[in-house]
DNA sequence: GCCAACGTTGGC
DNA sequence: GCCAACGTTGGC
């Protein structure tokens, strides 16, 4: 079992959107970095948890915990030439990105911001403080359990 | 809304 | 395969 981080705009898809999804479960789609793509087809697995990042907001932070409920399938906004996540250069038979199914579990009591996970010596793997715009992110045991504390989950 | 950082594209 | 130009992300 690992834990990750991803990040969403809450203005297009927030926690609480996740929350009151149909069975409190979303497919995440419109994942296209290829780092992100590489981490969600080949490491994130059924059972695995995620903090759920709200980005491009007032407040940056951790914002509540998701299981993923589904290992990672075509996302098949890709093909829709509707959609602002269509690639014309991905195809059906080599499809070029995916995503997972997570199912909401908790927000958190209180949202760990960014500004305290980057204060915070004891956080310094996270690739969230280095910055970057990598959307999927590993974390590592020993943060989750950090940042849980200072989001005063169990 | 600005702009720095960085991923992606495409010409060579 | 390099690297400049370009586009996007995301904090502020």
């Amino acid at each position: 079992m690992a834990y990750w981080l991803f990040k969403t705009e809450p203005d297009a898809f927030s926690i609480d959107d996740l929350q009151q999804a149909p069975q409190q479960s979303t497919f995440w789609e419109g994942i296209r970095n290829y780092q992100a793509r590489n981490f969600l087809r080949d490491d994130v697995q059924v059972g695995d948890q995620v903090f759920i990042y709200h980005s491009s907001c007032k407040i940056p932070a951790v914002v509540g915990i998701a299981t993923v409920t589904k290992g990672a399938e075509t996302d098949p906004h890709q093909f829709d030439l509707s959609s602002d996540y269509y690639d014309a250069k991905s195809s059906k038979d080599n499809p070029r990105w995916v995503g997972v199914t997570l199912c909401y579990q908790q927000h958190m009591p209180r949202p760990v911001t960014l500004k305290a996970i980057k204060a915070d010596d004891a956080i310094t793997e996270l690739a969230l403080k280095k910055a970057g715009r990598l959307s999927i992110m590993p974390v590592t045991d020993a943060e989750w359990t950090h940042i849980c504390q200072l989001g005063g989950t169990e």
